[in-house]
DNA sequence: ACCTGAACACCGTTCAAGT
DNA sequence: ACCTGAACACCGTTCAAGT
């Protein structure tokens, strides 16, 4: 995927890292590796980007300026629901997302149309803003947590590094509930995520 | 908090590392800093230790040794509550602990025991080992994605780097919950396990 | 104006050598 | 057996220098 040489723009090199941390993860993801698939030298970088956060950060925005708004729908519950579905894919797509959400600390303004019909929904509903910020809290908190832990198992599968049924010895209900696990591909997001929902 | 020159031992280093994670933050841990401040070079750690993860595993290992399981509480929901609050609290003293249990994919075995009380209580309450898991899912996820969240608000705070009103210019109902948000130190978690476990 | 190589101050970890 | 310093292969970033 190395481009031939071209003019180092911003937007340039926030695409290449983008296919960079696609394809190899965001540890993968350094200054001197970005300017090597665009044959530039590292500093190059800085012209355009003042550091790797910035860099993040960028790219970040990218991404939320792609995501695709569901269509609005008639029924409020609903409606909080395809969009927590929405931002539930786009993590799923870029799990290193998450890590720049909460270790960055810094969100993109992007997807504030979506958060505002979000928050208009609960208000609808009867919700003050004090419940809207539970809410808020719960729905996110737990797509943040469900999106990380669903990269870590991917990664953990991969690495063979599962528990193992002995493990679970001399603890009944837990084995009881592991032993479903383990045969069955569940998907419990959207189903939390009304459950949730139901609860407004 | 240099220690005078003691025999090294993998108690001694994880102790030591404990310390300084405590004080300092997951990024100040490094091995090198961690031999400095038991006065030994930084190789010598490597006698008791396989690598950073493990450290990292047997630091967690030792923290999950020393919280205090709550009292059984009589009623199962009310059990579940206080199972939920006592590994918040856990993860608020330490919250690099998600950081490792997250992106190392390794749990301590020694919180089974808790682990297991919880899901006695959901089977009480009439959970299929599917639908457990599905709380499971609601209940640790929350608890991780909120636990993160609060590390990287209070760095913010810090920082000086959080949002400000005038952003929320042409999204109104987001701006109604946000002017609520500054004023009110608010603190959801409890009330939101409440309302998961009220829904199982 | 735009790009760059050398250098700095860090990492985790390997390896051969000390006692 | 236990400890260690030098070295390796990496980081992000600064700085002075090239065109």
């Amino acid at each position: 995927m190395t481009k031939p040489r071209t003019k180092l723009s911003r937007t340039a090199i926030i695409e290449c890292a983008l296919q960079v941390v696609r394809l190899y993860g965001l540890e993968a993801l350094t200054m001197r590796r970005v300017a090597a698939e665009l044959n530039s030298g590292a500093m190059s970088l800085y012209r355009h980007v003042a550091d790797r956060d910035d860099l993040l950060v960028g790219m970040m925005d990218h991404v939320a300026d792609t995501i695709q708004p569901p269509d609005i729908q008639p029924h409020d519950r609903e409606e909080i629901v395809q969009i927590m579905m929405t931002i539930h894919r786009a993590f799923r797509n870029d799990p290193w997302l998450v890590h720049v959400l909460l270790f960055e600390g810094r969100g993109s303004l992007n997807i504030l149309p979506l958060l505002d019909r979000l928050y208009a929904a609960m208000a609808r509903l009867g919700c003050t803003p004090a419940e809207a910020i539970d809410y808020y809290s719960l729905l996110f908190h737990y797509a943040y947590g469900e999106s990380l832990s669903f990269e870590t198992k991917e990664r953990r599968k991969a690495a063979q590094k599962a528990w193992t049924p002995s493990e679970f010895e001399g603890f009944p209900a837990t084995a009881n509930v592991m032993n479903t696990a383990k045969t069955w591909a569940y998907d419990e997001f959207e189903r939390n995520i009304r459950r949730i929902v139901d609860a407004i």
